[in-house]
RNA sequence: GGGCGUGUAGCUCAGUUGGUUAGAGCGCGUCGCUGAUAACGACGAGGUCCCAGAUUCGAGUUCUGGCACGCCCA
């Protein structure tokens, strides 16, 4: 064929991987391939991705490109198989974090310095603010080549999502499953405000409380006192029950001197006698439940007005409301008494025993929550004695007051972590009740854990362990934030009745009767033009929006101040990031729900609890229950304000078949730094990722995830490991490519004349491709190489299928080793041969081109930078020849994943292949016991088998190991009595279950029997009968293992199932072909060192006084020019070029035509 | 304190339903190979598979109880 020029041109050998994949992310760009990828699969199913997302307010870390690395495999993968997988973009932009952000920008702390620098510019800045590090993380995430919608991303803050989430909780509300309680939460009394959880995790430091021991006087036994521990002395005026845990032992103790009894748990007996260094007789000993009930006398008179008041259980029966003993399992022996002062005001765990308390009784609002503290952290009115008082500057007095009334048993200090404001270091923490709006999810509780069993957790154990448990142990959502910067919770309240109801959208609340306010927004809008519009559902402007209330004539409906949890808004991402319902229905139920999504491990009670609880309210089977009769009641009690509005809308009309939200999920390990620990920026014991994209690529990054280790395992972000991903992987399959082009240059290889259908460029548009044969017709190691090839794809495809990234990487990596080291290693000769359209040379070439070819699709998904560039050069060919209507695709992203051929794969081939390398490693081994290089051909090697089964086949292919071994003539043999001693051990897994108990007696009669006598007997006869224990025993070769050790003695090395021996001995004419061998590598060094090109002649020079020397020259004069394509070999120096001085040669090159 | 997870070579980690000689990569040492190779190959040193019990013919693997570390929660 007339061409202008080699199809294929030499590769750079030395790739700069940077700089490469700079030059894919252009070619991305400029031929939009994303979207391309997309549009091929327009009318295939979908494949759903969520996108969890990240916040844009802080800058994007190595963790995050770790996360988006797997959410981007998987997509690329399942739009390689067919699917169409859409990839929306989300940012999460509400939050505490934001205001922190923007606080910090002012200077400015509290709630009360926010209010005061206005929270209409304040929000306005924290808007903003949510976009300060987007551009870090557009340009991270393109040059990772995480392929999402960027510009169509749904933002938490854009009014069609607010709408959506106020929908969402208008149906809640509606249902009876929105409603006003108490949350404890941490507290600082001076600024007025509650702290988040990381905030208070900040401020913890070692104080000393005083720690005191209080008797509580039983009624019915005046004499007798439980001995109640508590570090919080200020908590005890708002004490409301005493807990013991229900299967401790706790015992009644007495002091002789004075008469008293203390009820106190049995184990703490001895620790409280030393303390208060009184002997102390156990008079008797009663389980904690046995305690349950009992009355006493609180140790401040505060609620005492309330001790005689009686309520009625659920079971008809009649209780004392308050001051007795509860059961908690709370309760410890770890310090304290067994016994527990319960303050449900000021704490958490101490308000769950109230609300389990409130649910024994039939009407769940009697019992009170005792608080005696205002929110300023001082005592009531409760306290008149105290009124005023900062709480912690009571203990003292309160403990004195105590001790005068004969309360006090013991005080003393205790020296514990306790939080302080991060903000005031002075100011500690306290814990403190706050009116908060809840969701019911307790009522869902089961419906959840059933949507979850059928999740397909990765790992597994997330199911049934973490968040199982997590979901079992739920309590109600708390919703609500006292803050400004989030969705505003959608409830208007009459401010005559109190009754309230919800708001679905900004249209709706519109369209109320007597709207009044919604020109703040416009005044705001038209004075600040930039402002964006989705500001207009937010604080301040939403709170000014008022309507006549419907439940009483003349009152005004105004709005709750609170904005809700921000978590709420990341769990409502299924539909609110389509506007659903009030936009993009048919969206919505496409991408509904997801098949896949994947987070770190830090979001099991964050994006995922959300996600499974909001789905499972609205869109289970039960999603169009209501609270029903509890509802009601609640409505009345705890929520008086509330109207039963409608009944309850049906939640969606959706039907989800299996789990909803989504139905798979890779939970991500924590990424730790070089060190192993975590990682910190102060520390800077990681590498930032735009330093590892210059230095290695993103390829080397995406490996170094996908393939270092299953990615739920703690990841150690080491630059070391990262950048080994280059020679392990990435450049080793770069180098089969070079050598792929090397060769195709110099011979001229061109598959494109008259091959057809070249769109994907698979093997069956090369059927009719000039020097095109079947695989079929090929050499025994082209089909090899195939074969693998083939069984490699089937493996891939089977551990993608099930989200198993690490399993499919280490396939990958085995078959490009098997590429690099066994199939091109023993193919080189057929690369260099001469003769340039010889059959077996050209198959050679095909071979290698089509598994390059199917390797660059197979690794798409992992590094796609490596993956286009090899497709783009290996179809380049192609692109240059005359047009056609079947040019190969332009990207390898849009190509179909390959599909495995079963009749291509030939397992007998792989197991006889295997053994041939094991038989040409053992060889190699061998030799270097020896001490005989490889270089030097010895006359035969002789092969002791195992057995005979693979013997015919070696036989036919032993070329294979001739030429790796550099040796004449191999020679099998299954009888190799005089090299190798033969050790019979038995089956084990064969034979445990037949013989049992017996196989250690078969063990030993195996190995005391003769090994070569037994062999001989398999192999003849099949069988062998041996005697265990006076009982005979017919074995079968698939009975036993023959292991072969080599004798000593001779230059032998073993391989599993196989001892190769050496013929050591040398002849004159194999020594001066080893020396004719070592000067062929001597004149190829020399060639390189004088830049030669491939395919360059030279003049050689051996100029020698050793006889051998000149011998061998002579000799060999063909294989030695043949090899180094030497023009002349001369006994005299060549001039003008390189030279080597041997040991017994002086060896000189130069370039023929210089 | 509770829940979950993890403990295997100097380092990072594999190890399938229990099967008797526990592997890989990196690092180290020795030797070798190389006109694709910043590669590669062979060999070597290096292991109480965290500890202790139990089940079993047989346990890195199953069970129980500890210990250490990590994460989440309190």
């Amino acid at each position: 064929m007339p061409s202008p020029g080699p199809a294929f041109r030499a590769a750079d050998s030395h790739p700069n991987f940077p700089q490469m994949e700079e030059g894919v992310l252009a070619f991305w760009d400029e031929a939009d391939v994303y979207h391309r990828s997309l549009e091929r699969r327009a009318d295939a199913p979908s494949f759903v991705f969520y996108e969890g997302p990240p916040t844009a307010n802080g800058m994007p870390h190595p963790g995050h490109c770790l996360t988006r690395s797997i959410k981007d495999i998987f997509p690329r993968y399942k739009t390689m198989r067919g699917f169409r997988c859409v990839r929306k973009a989300g940012w999460d932009t509400h939050g505490l974090p934001v205001e922190v952000e923007v606080g910090k920008e002012l200077g400015i702390h509290s709630k009360e310095e926010i209010e005061g620098y206005g929270i209409e510019p304040f929000i306005q800045k924290c808007e903003r603010s949510v976009w300060r590090y987007m551009q870090a993380w557009r340009t991270l995430t393109r040059r990772l080549g995480f392929w999402v919608d960027l510009d169509d991303a749904y933002v938490t803050y854009h009014q069609s999502y607010v709408e959506s989430v106020w929908w969402c909780l208008k149906n809640l509300f509606d249902r009876g499953l929105l409603y006003q309680g108490h949350k404890i939460v941490w507290w600082w009394a001076q600024g007025g405000t509650a702290l988040s959880a990381g905030e208070v995790g900040e401020g913890y430091r070692e104080v000393a409380d005083p720690s005191v021991y209080v008797l509580f006087p039983l009624v019915d036994q005046p004499e007798r006192s439980l001995v109640v521990w508590t570090t919080t002395p200020w908590t005890l005026p708002s004490n409301q029950f005493a807990a013991v845990h229900p299967e401790l032992e706790y015992s009644v103790v007495a002091d002789r001197q004075s008469g008293r009894q203390f009820v106190v748990a049995s184990a703490l007996v001895e620790t409280l006698s030393q303390k208060i260094k009184l002997e102390l007789e156990t008079i008797e000993t009663m389980s904690g439940q046995q305690l349950v009930g009992l009355r006493y006398q609180p140790p401040f008179d505060t609620f005492g007005k309330h001790a005689e008041e009686i309520g009625t259980l659920q079971d008809g029966t009649a209780q004392h409301r308050y001051f007795r003993v509860v059961a908690a399992d709370l309760v410890t022996l770890d310090s304290g008494t067994g016994l527990v002062h319960m303050a449900p005001a000021f704490g958490e765990a101490d308000h769950e025993v109230l609300v389990a308390e409130r649910a024994r009784f039939d009407d769940t609002q009697s019992l009170e929550l005792f608080c005696a503290v205002g929110p300023d952290g001082k005592f009531t009115d409760a306290v008149p004695n105290h009124r005023g008082i900062w709480v912690k500057d009571a203990d003292r007095p309160l403990i004195r007051e105590m001790k005068e009334s004969g309360r006090l048993l013991h005080q003393e200090q205790y020296v514990h972590p306790y939080p302080f404001c991060w903000r005031a270091d002075q100011d500690p923490l306290i814990q403190y009740p706050r009116r908060s709006w809840f969701v019911r999810t307790t009522q869902f509780r089961d419906a959840m854990l059933a949507n979850n069993a059928q999740i397909g957790w990765q790992p597994e154990h997330i199911r049934d362990g973490r968040f199982g448990n997590f979901l079992a142990a739920n309590v109600d959502w708390a919703l609500s934030r006292e803050r400004f910067w989030g969705t505003p919770l959608p409830i208007w309240v009459c401010q005559q009745t109190g009754r309230a109801e919800a708001i679905g959208s900004y249209d709706e609340l519109l369209a109320k009767p007597g709207i009044r306010g919604t020109e703040v927004w416009l005044a705001a809008k038209s004075a600040k033009p930039e402002l964006v519009d989705d500001l207009r559902v937010h604080k301040p402007y939403i709170d000014a929006v008022t309507y006549d209330s419907p439940f009483a004539p003349g009152a005004e409906m105004r709005r709750v101040s609170e904005v809700i949890d921000c978590w709420f808004d990341s769990g409502a991402m299924p539909f609110a990031q389509f506007g659903w319902p009030h936009h993009n229905d048919a969206a919505f139920r496409d991408q509904f729900p997801a098949d896949f999504i994947s987070e770190a491990l830090d979001q099991t009670r964050g994006w995922f609890y959300s996600l499974l609880a909001i789905s499972t309210m609205m869109f289970g089977d039960s999603a169009t229950e209501s609270a029903g009769d509890e509802a009601e009641r609640t409505a009345k009690t705890t929520d008086p304000s509330r109207d039963i509005a409608s009944p309850a809308p049906a939640a969606s009309g959706l039907t989800p078949v299996g789990p909803h939200p989504f139905r798979n999920c890779i939970v991500l390990g924590l990424m730790l730094g070089e060190d192993g620990q975590k990682m910190s920026k102060s520390k800077r014991n990681y590498r930032e990722p735009t330093e590892i994209f210059d230095k290695y690529g993103a390829d080397a990054l995406r490996w170094f995830f996908f393939s270092g280790q299953p990615p739920w395992t703690a990841i150690r972000y080491r630059e070391q490991s990262i950048r080994e991903s280059i020679p392990e992987f990435l450049l080793r399959l770069y180098n089969v490519f070079s050598f792929f082009t090397i060769y195709a240059e110099i011979d001229g290889f061109d598959p494109t004349d008259g091959a057809a259908d070249c769109e994907q460029l698979s093997g069956d548009g090369f059927a009719t491709a000039t020097g095109y044969r079947p695989v079929s017709q090929r050499s025994e190691i082209d089909r090899w190489i195939i074969s693998e090839l083939n069984e490699t794809i089937q493996i891939v495809t089977e551990r993608m299928d099930r989200l198993d990234n690490y399993a499919a990487a280490a396939a990958i990596t085995s078959l490009v080793d098997g590429l690099s080291n066994w199939y091109v290693r023993r193919s080189r000769d057929r690369f260099w041969a001469e003769d340039k359209q010889a059959p077996d040379k050209l198959d050679a070439f095909w071979t290698l081109y089509e598994v390059l070819i199917e390797i660059s699709k197979l690794i798409a998904p992992f590094t796609p930078f490596l993956a286009e560039t090899l497709w783009r050069r290996l179809s380049e060919p192609f692109v240059n020849r005359t047009k056609s209507d079947s040019d190969p695709l332009d990207s390898v992203h849009l190509c179909d994943f390959p599909t495995a051929d079963p009749k291509k794969i030939d397992r007998g081939l792989g197991t006889s292949m295997r053994l041939l390398r094991a038989i040409a490693s053992s060889g190699r081994a061998a030799r270097a016991d020896a001490n005989l290089k490889v270089r030097q051909p010895l006359a035969r090697v002789e092969v002791v088998l195992a057995d005979d089964s693979q013997i015919a086949w070696l036989k036919n292919h032993d070329s294979l190991v001739r030429d790796e071994l550099n040796v004449k003539q191999v020679e099998y043999t299954t009888a190799g009595d005089q090299y190798v001693d033969y050790q019979i051990v038995p089956n084990f897994k064969r034979l445990g279950p037949r013989v049992g108990k017996r196989m250690p007696a078969v063990k030993a009669a195996l190995a005391a029997a003769d090994g070569g006598a037994m062999v001989t007997a398999f192999q003849t006869d099949g069988m062998v009968r041996i005697d265990v224990a006076g009982e005979p025993l017919e074995l079968t070769a698939e009975d036993i293992d023959i292991r072969l050790t080599a004798r000593d003695g001779w230059a032998a090395s073993q391989g599993p199932g196989c001892v190769v021996v050496l013929a050591t001995e040398l002849t004159d004419e194999l020594i001066r072909e080893g020396i004719a061998k070592d000067l062929v590598r001597t004149i190829q060094n020399l060639r390189k060192e004088i830049d030669c090109q491939y395919t360059d002649r030279i003049r050689v020079g051996v100029v020698s006084d050793s006889p051998q020397v000149r011998l061998a020259v002579l000799e060999n004069r063909d294989l030695i020019a043949g090899e180094t394509l030497a023009d002349e070999i001369g006994d005299r120096p060549v001039a003008g070029g390189g030279q080597t001085d041997t040991d017994d040669a002086v060896v000189t090159v130069a370039r023929v035509g210089n």
